[in-house]
DNA sequence: ACTGAAAATGTAAACGTTTACATTTAAATT
DNA sequence: AATTTAAATGTAAACGTTTACATTTTCAGT
């Protein structure tokens, strides 16, 4: 494989020169940089940037780091994320916490052996449960939170306005006429979930006349959220509203609710979060909040690389607001 | 931050020797090697891996080349990847073809300027159309296949039996007194969708008094494929059972059929293919192929990493059994 | 205590770039 | 034509490791 020096030896020129060709064009008479250019198509030559990295301390790769990259949110934010990054040049890498402070720990870590330039963290729940920022606040490489932020938001982040988002969904139930809402929750150990919850709760106190319900941390594999879901439908026959904190939750909450004779969204309305592409497919077709996941990497990733050259200036939080999608499951 | 000469300068050694400390550690006395990992501890130090990798010529980083990221299969093969290399102690570099083979071309030239150890490639739907091999065969960096292959497997690749997947799941609606099936087929530009719709056929014309229909490149999302299958539900009642390319499909055919006044499984006994998280949880739930997804990244990441620590014998392909799932949308 | 082999450590070059600084060449000014 | 200035190119060190080879130390066997 040539290296620099073959193209400066085969072209009569010093490695400098050549090197200026690929990084201060400018710099370099447009004859002589021709003549490289042409040996390097010649001899099929390419910059190596293992070598550029360690001389120049730039790596041009960025970091992301998120709990588990088949989570659909964290796959479509990183799809849009490595768009962004390959067209200014940068190469992505990857790797996952598993939830665990630990691990994440180890991964930041090594993004640092590696030189990165920048790092995108969605961060884990075991580090939102012990809270451990200082750690992150004193990361050497430039750091931009997505998705998950800490409540405290001492961190630069770019997510979405989750209780805001709750709050339209819920104000949509209430105006379809829904006077008994139950929300099911996600895992409070992570404050979008949280942020959820407080949504549908100020949604709820803003209107008299409307009572409300929660099943905290609902999980659809859990036998005793299904359990706890089925005695709740059971008891309160009044319930005409559900706002899931997740769109499979909403599926499965409406599958309960058929199967105890409930129609949807004649009897029951409801409403999922995260919009996924499923959503529009099932009967009825399920209201959903979306997320715009590749919006928010997107963001993230172009914040991140104006940070990367505008040096100066710390960055900032951008909180993005999401879109209720109605469909059938909550009309009526 | 302290490099590799600062820990010999602080013990009095070589930084040859601190650099056996983590290369070959049984090459250096136990007393000093004890001498420089407290050192190491002390300076928070840790081995700079663009400088190992310029030097060493391995950079312990992977190379994982997709069409999307975001696609469920690529984000579940992905995830396993990365454990497996993590364990390893490599890194992953993650890149989108958006199924263009210039794109696919550029990031595999990124990869070679990265000095990556190995790739793993999910070739783009472009390059299954024009069939370029040679240049992967010619690629300098040991190079894997998976989930998507060339029909003309002269590459080594990790996939699973489409047409024997396709096989069982037609045989199966024909055990639960089919007469008269309909497959919804996929992109025929990817050999996956051509097995699929290959093993379709070799289970209809196994059996006699079993008639078979055949949607080519149908997609939930153009109204043409929309028309098609509602014209011809309408044209042949008959039609009792449904294999189709994906989940989504499926789950797209059952509301279109439900909207037809038919009954799942009742009148149409409905088979989707990519056991995705939403099948258990509608109504009726959705039978559909597993895939196995994680178990093809991890497969794929071990024998590539069996490779780079053999380095004699060429990679060999493995071709995984998928399992179908029956759930309720295909038992009468 | 002496020899030889094995174990431990050291020396220094190399990996392929970038870049501060120095030098040469060309163009502009007088 | 001589001088000044700018543009183009060159020189060589540096980035932080690894590693072939050389040297020193240790220790078993006599």
């Amino acid at each position: 494989m040539a290296n620099i020096k073959d193209i400066a030896n085969a072209c009569g020129l010093s490695v400098a020169t050549v090197s200026r060709v690929f990084n201060e064009p400018q710099k370099v008479s447009p004859k002589t940089r021709f003549l490289v250019l042409e040996t390097v198509e010649k001899l099929n030559f390419s910059l190596n940037r293992v070598a550029s990295a360690l001389r120049s301390g730039k790596s041009k790769s960025i970091g992301v780091l998120v709990p588990f990259i088949n989570n659909h949110v964290f796959a479509s934010s990183i799809k849009a994320m490595e768009e962004v990054f390959r067209a200014a040049g940068y190469s992505l890498i990857i790797s996952q916490s598993h939830e665990s402070l630990e691990k994440e720990k180890e991964a930041l870590e090594n993004f640092r052996r590696l030189q990165l330039d920048g790092v995108l963290l969605s961060i884990s729940k075991e580090r939102e449960q012990v809270g451990n920022l200082e750690e992150l606040i004193s990361y050497p490489i430039p750091l931009l939170l997505f998705d998950r932020n800490m409540a405290e938001e001492e961190l630069p982040s770019v997510h979405i306005d989750n209780r805001q988002a709750a709050f339209l969904a819920t104000q949509h139930l209430i105006e379809q006429g829904c006077g008994s809402l139950l929300h099911l929750g996600g895992n409070e150990s992570l404050t979008i979930f949280r942020d959820r919850l407080k949504g549908f709760e100020m949604a709820v106190e803003a209107r008299e006349k409307v009572s409300a319900n929660v099943l905290r941390n609902f999980d659809p594999r859990s036998e005793d959220s299904n359990e706890a879901f089925k005695h709740l439908i059971e008891q309160d026959s009044s319930i005409d509203a559900i706002l899931a904190h997740g769109d499979i939750s909403a599926l499965h909450a409406i599958q309960l609710l058929k199967e105890a004779g409930k129609k949807i969204p004649e009897d029951v309305a409801v409403v999922g979060f995260g919009n996924s592409r499923f959503c529009s497919y099932v009967s009825p077709a399920l209201s959903s909040i979306d997320q715009a996941n590749e919006g928010l990497g997107k963001l993230a990733a172009q914040k991140l690389l104006d940070q990367l050259s505008d040096e100066e200036g710390k960055m900032e939080s951008y909180i993005l607001d999401a879109e209720l999608i109605v469909r059938g499951s909550s009309l009526r």
